[in-house]
DNA sequence: CGTCGTCTATGACAGCCGTCATAGTAGCGG
DNA sequence: CCGCTACTATGACGGCTGTCATAGACGACG
């Protein structure tokens, strides 16, 4: 499932992604990613000439497009936006993970940043935009709620970060009160300062 | 240098752990460790008959408890301590190392989250057990500082948290711009609370 | 039909990995 | 000197890795 339709190509980055975001990008090898996409090992070559880190870069560079398109997701189905509300989609979108199908994964970005950041300069600043891709549609959105410009990029650099850490965190303890402790802890200080009630 | 001292079997721990948290798990070879601290590689299974996996956990145990002392290093040397001012001398042991030794590494517990949570359970129990270790003198600190217990175990996973993903977005970014952020935006919220000037 | 570009198949390559078997040394108690 | 324990040395093992060379299938187009 989810790695039917598309092309081949597409499917060997979504592949990488997900097998990344479970067991890291060293124990994640090129024959698993293609038999995890049901392609043909044959390809490999020929669409990523660059070898495994073009892979990798792709599946980084796909992760934060796609965690940036959540955010508008998120947005969009919120009647009242507030800070802490998105704040807490973000955070619900792994407990609920977590809770329905465990513990196995994490994110992408992580994963990558912290075993090929020393070694492979190309993936380091893929991880890099794809943070910065996810900030962005953070801030604006804080902004549209009333944040002023520069704090909105402060307070959403903030909430990434709690996440993620919080996201190692309820892995590392396989509960995911980590997660919900800082949606909590966080709540009223992103709201701080946006008008109540509009 | 600090690899000096102590027998062989201590040496390869700390190897471990600072290897660990630069390259990842599987990237870090067993012979990469044994060389690092300078260390006969035909002790290794004698010191760890439990293999490589024993060796990460305890690579693991060591950061937290060495997590744990900063933390009691930190307030000692503190004149007034605060909650904001704690988690600036966490965040600022962060800042000084990438400004003076570049972004090569980052924190161990994380890379073997990220990288065995999935593959090795007994890896997975140490990072957890690390990250408890960790928390357990932040949360006291906080209630030293006037905040309910409750909130003070639930601030310090925040705290925590929020370092962690922080370190992974600045080794991205090779910029400390994440980590001053969160120190600046998370202090007005730790110091709430707790009565200025006593 | 022929040819070219796109895509796939297959297998080999050198290299590294963690593990293990075997042997040997050093020091100490008897 | 013996014997025992703690520690070290060395090399080999199978398995897996990313990369690459070679060849073939397929469809479009001239």
């Amino acid at each position: 499932m989810a790695v039917s339709r598309r092309g081949p190509r597409e499917r060997m980055v979504f592949s990488a992604a997900q097998l990344i975001r479970r067991d890291g990008v060293s124990a994640t090898g090129l024959r698993d990613i293609v038999a995890h996409a049901r392609a043909p090992r044959g390809s490999l070559r020929h669409y990523f000439p660059g070898g495994k880190e073009q892979l990798v870069n792709e599946a980084v560079e796909w992760a934060g497009r796609y965690a940036a398109k959540r955010v508008a997701r998120f947005l969009a189905e919120m009647p009242e936006p507030s800070p802490s509300r998105l704040f807490d989609a973000m955070v619900r979108q792994w407990t609920d993970e977590y809770r329905s199908a465990g513990f196995a994964t994490g994110c992408p970005v992580v994963a990558a940043t912290v075993d090929r950041a020393g070694s492979a300069e190309s993936t380091r600043e893929a991880a890099a935009a794809a943070f910065a891709a996810w900030n962005r549609p953070v801030a604006r959105a804080l902004t549209e709620m009333g944040v002023p410009a520069r704090r909105a990029a402060s307070l959403a650099t903030l909430m990434i970060s709690a996440l993620e850490g919080a996201i190692v965190i309820a892995r590392a303890e396989r509960d995911v009160r980590a997660l919900e402790t800082v949606a909590r802890e966080l709540g009223p200080l992103l709201d701080a300062g946006v008008a109540p009630g509009d």
